[in-house]
DNA sequence: AAGCCTTGATCAAACGATTGAGCATCGATT
DNA sequence: AATCGATGCTCAATCGTTTGATCAAGGCTT
């Protein structure tokens, strides 16, 4: 690996000026021939700044950390690309660190700031893990921006339209002409399952239908979770005819236990489930889905975050461009009750 | 951010007796008095060595570089884990990169690796890179481990038991009486699907079976390429009546696309996959699949690229412990060819 | 022709950590 | 009592970049 020093010698000229070359820096003031001789040179060692002194020198790395509950979920894939691809264009790198439960992470964080390995964090926090957990690192002085989900001494975040999106749902079921419409949901704390519980309440309002309180679980976004709502669901006197998953994931759960249960999908009951995944489209039956712009929720975060940093500018931003958008495909069917083969 | 200098000043001692004792060299020669005295300033003052001084001083990052192809797929989940498992006991940390496609991955890896940022890499080549896309950067003086793919020129690789996984596969089936078994396979090229290829063969071969050529596709491991594999199969005149499906993934694609097409499963077709995942246990029917070691596939590639850093030392194992486990579901059943119930 | 910009470069001091070499101090040896 | 070898610490150079300060050499003004 060849050094600003290499160069110079080679080229004839000092070091400062190699690196105002090759820095581009606007203050250059170099003759055109000897900026040309430099680049050549550059070229030719195929020179790449050291990544090591740069940081030391300026005290800053162009690294944000992206820390998500669990990479291998299919939600993150968007997500991530949407960070990466705004990070490119702003000459940053991504670290992926991912949260195993909150004691690692709190630890993997601090290590990671206090080391200055990064100049931010983009935090996802998940359920095994709330947002306090991590204020001893938030209240730091690392900028940090949380992506969906939100805390009081705004931080800076950026959130999904999670209201619209299980309005949509709502809307899509009760289109359909169900009424007994139950909603899964996530673990109650967490703030996006708070927010799809506002957005699916106020969407039944609108359609003036009750909702019963027995048909809304709160047990988690995971496939066990998402079994064991169909469990206490089927264990119901009276159903729901048709469900808003609040999370992909656990929809594909609650679909493989109400299979060993024997409840048919969709002819016993319709499933939307939040979130558009490859998974989801490949279940049987196919999932309808709400899918929610998830790689603008990266590209935004990125961006956000880069405010932060380059300005100490806090934002919260709800992402609401492409809105969230129903993916209909044959896990959904209209209520028997009113469907017009009753009638024949 | 506090640094040797602070800790020295507010401790009454040079700058290197700090550093020495904060290092724990073994050729320290502190007093025990000093040694305290240093220990408990570095604590109150929360200290963390620069992690761009050091890497610069040592010309060593104690990073090494992961690059997997799809970062979101599950099957990444354990390999991830025992990467980073072994990383940590190692005091090393692991920088996830994705591999989105071939161009964009060089240039990234030449990114970490010409600016200092990693020790080395390990790398997972997709379906849309073969080894040879990475000659450039392999036949480089970064230290480099294969994951799960070989090349001649060996520059360390570790690989899965890939033959012994499919013939864990074929004996399910050929226990379950089928005969007429097909291959739903990886693309041509790659060197996991050539020896998956070579455990079938094998293990038809010593129960005594005959291959059928068209029953065996090598379209690829995604949903989609399943879906395909799918279509072809179906379009036989004669069908197999048992598949093993080399990846979970093409698997779940298959799945579906045999629902849609009427096929049967596991009655008019058994399906074993190969890879065990959340999304296997959650289909319908539940996937019988064989579970490989990707858990201690991760922990050996780490040790290994950590000794080929270290050492130079260049290795090819493959991870045989535990060897490939069958997970049964429901996906296959016995072949009614034979079944007993045929003579009832 | 003396003074003064402008241009095009170089010098040198950081950034924070590591580490071989050097230097007191002190108890023990001859 | 002079010497020696530990012991316990400090000095200072170094890793590769960046960047304010400096400086030489012309070209302009007056």
């Amino acid at each position: 690996m060849s050094t600003l020093s290499d160069i110079a010698a080679q080229a004839g000229v000092s070091v400062s000026a190699v690196s105002r070359v090759l820095s581009k820096a606007p203050s250059s003031r170099v003759s055109e021939a000897t900026r040309r001789r430099i680049e050549d040179v550059a070229r030719e060692l195929d020179y790449h700044p050291n990544f090591a002194a740069r940081a030391l020198k300026l005290s800053r790395t162009n690294v944000v950390a992206l820390v998500v509950p669990d990479l291998t979920n299919a939600i993150f894939s968007e997500l991530m690309r949407g960070v990466e691809e705004a990070a490119a264009e702003l000459d940053y790198m991504v670290l992926l660190a991912r949260e195993e439960s909150v004691r690692p992470t709190a630890a993997t964080i601090a290590k990671l700031v206090g080391e200055g390995r990064v100049d931010g964090i983009l935090v996802q926090v998940g359920d095994d893990m709330t947002v306090d957990d991590l204020s001893g690192i938030l209240d730091g002085a690392v900028p940090a921006v949380l992506i969906n989900s939100r805390r009081d001494d705004h931080v800076g975040s950026v959130v999904l339209p999670d209201e619209e999106g299980a309005a949509v749902a709502v809307r899509h079921l009760v289109g359909l002409g169900h009424s007994a419409i139950g909603l899964v949901n996530g673990l109650p704390h967490t703030d996006s399952a708070i927010r799809r519980g506002i957005g699916f309440a106020a969407a039944m309002a609108s359609a003036g239908l009750a909702i019963n309180p027995v048909f809304i679980t709160s047990l988690g976004y995971n496939p066990q979770q998402g079994r064991a709502a169909m469990q206490t669901l089927a264990a119901l006197a009276e159903r729901p005819t048709a469900l808003v998953v609040a999370n992909v994931n656990a929809a594909l759960g609650l679909l493989a236990e109400a299979r060993t249960l024997g409840i048919r999908v969709p002819d016993g009951l319709s499933i939307v489930a939040i979130h558009d995944t490859w998974t989801a489209e490949n279940a049987w039956p196919p999932l309808t889905t709400v899918r929610m712009p998830l790689y603008e929720l990266g590209k935004r975060s990125m961006t956000a975050i880069f405010d932060r940093i380059r300005a100490g500018a806090t934002v919260d931003v709800v992402v609401d461009d492409p809105p969230p958008e129903l993916v209909l495909r044959e896990s959904t069917a209209p209520d028997r009750q009113i469907e017009p083969t009753n009638y024949e």
